[in-house]
DNA sequence: TTGTAGGCGTTATCAG
DNA sequence: CTGATAACGCCTACAA
C-alpha cells in the first residue's frame, strides 16, 4: 500500500481547481463558492487527503506546536498541571509537543535545542534554573516562553509559580504553632525540594533553636522509600521525631505507613505533613495534611499567557505567584 | 529582540562556504574538511544558529517525530510504557509526539488526524478499538503503526500487549483454587477494565456456578473512588464477599483502606486483588496481591518494532505476546 | 571537498 | 471567487 502521500494539487486535479483554492477551501471556506467546496470536499473524501502540516509550518512560519518540558512524565507532580495546559491549547489548535528532560540544566539544554529546531510557537519550561546558553537560544527564538512551578527575580519571559522558600517556612511555622519540637524531613533528590527543606530548618532553627534532622532519598520519590527512609530515621537511637515534612505526598504515604506499621499512632506519637495535596491525600486512613498547591490552575494560566503573548505581540511579560495553601487534615 | 532567524545560508555566509556545506558539516562532519569544519562551527556558535527541522523535514519527508496516542497523561498506567518507549527512540534521534485522546474511538480518530499531519515517521495506539475512517487514514500514512495493550487478530500492522480476557478469567482461577466462593469486582469505566472484569465473572460462573457482583465507577480510576465503592459494596445487606478484584492497584488500595477503617482483616475478612502492579503495590501495609504486566518492557518491544521496520521497510509485520503475571502478596 | 539546481507541499501576495 | 507565482529553509541529486 505504498500510495504516493495525497497533496493538495492532487485534491485539486480531482476536484478541476486549482492547488491554491484548495488551500483556500481548507483555511477560510468562506472564501469559496459554494459548489467548488463541495466538489473539493467530495475529493479531499475520495482521497483521503491529510494536510501537510510540516509544509504549512514551513511557508507560514507558523507551527501550531507548543514545546512543554518537565522533569519527569512518570511523576505525577505535574501530571495534572501539564493536562490543563495542553487541553487549553488544544482547544485553540495548538499541540504541545512533551518532553522529559530530568533535573539536569545540561541536559535540558539539549533538550531545548531540539525542540527549538521544531520552531514551536511557544515553549514552557519547568523551573527557572537553566544555562547561560539555553536563555541565548531561547531569547533569540522570539517566541513566548513560560516558566513554571517556581519565582524568579528574572523570568526569560513569562513566569507562573510559587515561592518554594516562603512553603517551607511556612510549614514550619505551621508545625511550631501546632507545639511540635522535634523536626525532620525526607526530601526527594531535587533542588526545589531541598529549597523548601532547608527553609524549613533555618525557620525552625530560628524560632526555636531546633536542629532539623534532614534525610534526602536518592531516587525519585516514592512510597517504598518513605517507608525506608523512615525506618531508617527511627531506628537512629539517639533521635525522636514529632514531626515530619516530606517533599511530597507519596513519601508522606510511606511515612505514614510506616508508622503505623510500627504501631505509632499518627499525629499522637509521630505528625505528618506532605507536599502537593495529590488525590489521594484526602483519602488515606490518616488524612494528610498537606500544602497544596493548585496545579490545574497554574497549568490553565500558564497557557491563557501564552496565549495572549502568541494573539498579541506587544502583550507585556507576565509575573505571576499563586501561592500555595497548607492543608489541615488530620495527619498533623 | 525580534532579530531574523538565522539560516544556514546565513551561516554559510558568514563562514565563506556555501549553504550546502553548512548542511553537509552537520548531517555528515567526515565530508567537510577540517578548516571548513572548523568556521562553520565558529559561525554556528556566533549566530546561535538553530536548524530548522521544519524545512528538514519537508525536503527530506523524515521528520524524525513518533507520534503517541494514550488515553489519559495522568494515569499512571501508561507512564512507565511511555517513558521507556520514549526514551529508546530518544537514543536514535526521534522525538515522541504524546497526546491525550480518552477512550473514545471518534476522539482517537481526530486525534489521530491531527497527528499524521505531521508526518511522523511512526505512530503508537493504544488499544486495537479505532474507526473504520482511522484506520483507512493510518494504512495509507504508509509508516509503521504500533498498537499495544491489547492483542487482536487483525493488527494494522504491529502489536505488543497481552490479552485482558485471559488476564481476568486467570485471576478467577487464581482466587478459586484459594477457595473464595463469594467475588465481586470494582472497575473504571474503561473497556478493557470491563473485558477484564467480565472474564473474570464468566468464568467463577462457570466453574462454581457464582453471581459476581460488578461496581463500576464513573470517573477515572482513584483511591477515594475505590474506598466509596467498596462502602457502597458493603452496605448492601444481603450482599457480603470475600474477594475483590479491582481493575487497578489504585482502587485496589482503596478497598484496603476502606477494609481496615471498617475494622476488616485482609485478606481474613476481605481479599483484594488489584491490577497493574504499580510501585506501592509491594509496600502497602498489606502488600497487594495484582497483576504485573511489564510495562517498560512493553514500551520497550513496541520502541525496538518500529525501530526495525523504519530501518527496513521490508521487515514484516509483528505481533508479540508479552503475557501477564499474577504476583501473590499478602492480600489474596 | 565544494557548489549549483531543483524540489519538498504549503501559504502569502498580487492579478484577473 | 479563482489562479499564477514566489517564498519558506532545507536535502538530494548531479556537476565541477
Amino acid at each position: 500500500m505504498a500510495r504516493a502521500r495525497v497533496t493538495m494539487a492532487a485534491v485539486g486535479r480531482l476536484a478541476g481547481v486549482s492547488q491554491v483554492t484548495v488551500s483556500r477551501a481548507l483555511s477560510d471556506p468562506s472564501k469559496v463558492s459554494a459548489e467548488t467546496l463541495r466538489r473539493i470536499n467530495e475529493a479531499i473524501e475520495a482521497t483521503g487527503f491529510v494536510p501537510n502540516a510540516v509544509a504549512g509550518a514551513l511557508a507560514s512560519s507558523k507551527s501550531w506546536l507548543v514545546s512543554a518540558l518537565v522533569p519527569s512524565i512518570t511523576n505525577i507532580t505535574y501530571n495534572s498541571l501539564i493536562k490543563e495546559f495542553s487541553s487549553r491549547l488544544r482547544d485553540q489548535g495548538y499541540q504541545v509537543l512533551l518532553t522529559d528532560c530530568g533535573f539536569d540544566p545540561v541536559d535540558e539544554e539539549t533538550t531545548i535545542a531540539r525542540h527549538l529546531s521544531r520552531r514551536p510557537d511557544a515553549i514552557l519550561l519547568t523551573g527557572i534554573n537553566h544555562t547561560a546558553q539555553a536563555r541565548r537560544m531561547l531569547l533569540s527564538a522570539n517566541i513566548p516562553v513560560v516558566e513554571i512551578w517556581e519565582l524568579t527575580e528574572s523570568p526569560i519571559d513569562l513566569c507562573v509559580g510559587f515561592s518554594h522558600q516562603t512553603a517551607g517556612q511556612e510549614v514550619a511555622e505551621y508545625a511550631i504553632e501546632a507545639g511540635f519540637t522535634r523536626p525532620a524531613t525526607i526530601s526527594a533528590n531535587d533542588e526545589r525540594a531541598r529549597r523548601r527543606a532547608d527553609a524549613f530548618a533555618r525557620a525552625f532553627h530560628r524560632r526555636k533553636a531546633a536542629e532539623v534532622e534532614a534525610v534526602q532519598l536518592n531516587g525519585e520519590a516514592s512510597l517504598a522509600e518513605g517507608r525506608k527512609a523512615t525506618a531508617d530515621l527511627l531506628e537512629r537511637k539517639e533521635s525522636s521525631f514529632d514531626v515530619i515534612f516530606c517533599s511530597s505526598d507519596l513519601i508522606a504515604q510511606g511515612v505514614l505507613i510506616e508508622a503505623r506499621s510500627r504501631g505509632l499512632n499518627v499525629p499522637g506519637d509521630l505528625a505528618v505533613i506532605g507536599f502537593g495535596d495529590q488525590d489521594f491525600a484526602a483519602a488515606l486512613e490518616t488524612p494528610l495534611t498537606t500544602v497544596r498547591v493548585d496545579r490545574a490552575k497554574m497549568g490553565m494560566i500558564a497557557a491563557s499567557e501564552v496565549l495572549t503573548r502568541m494573539q498579541s505581540e506587544t502583550s507585556p511579560s507576565k509575573f505571576v505567584d499563586l501561592g500555595f495553601e497548607i492543608i489541615k487534615r488530620r495527619s498533623a
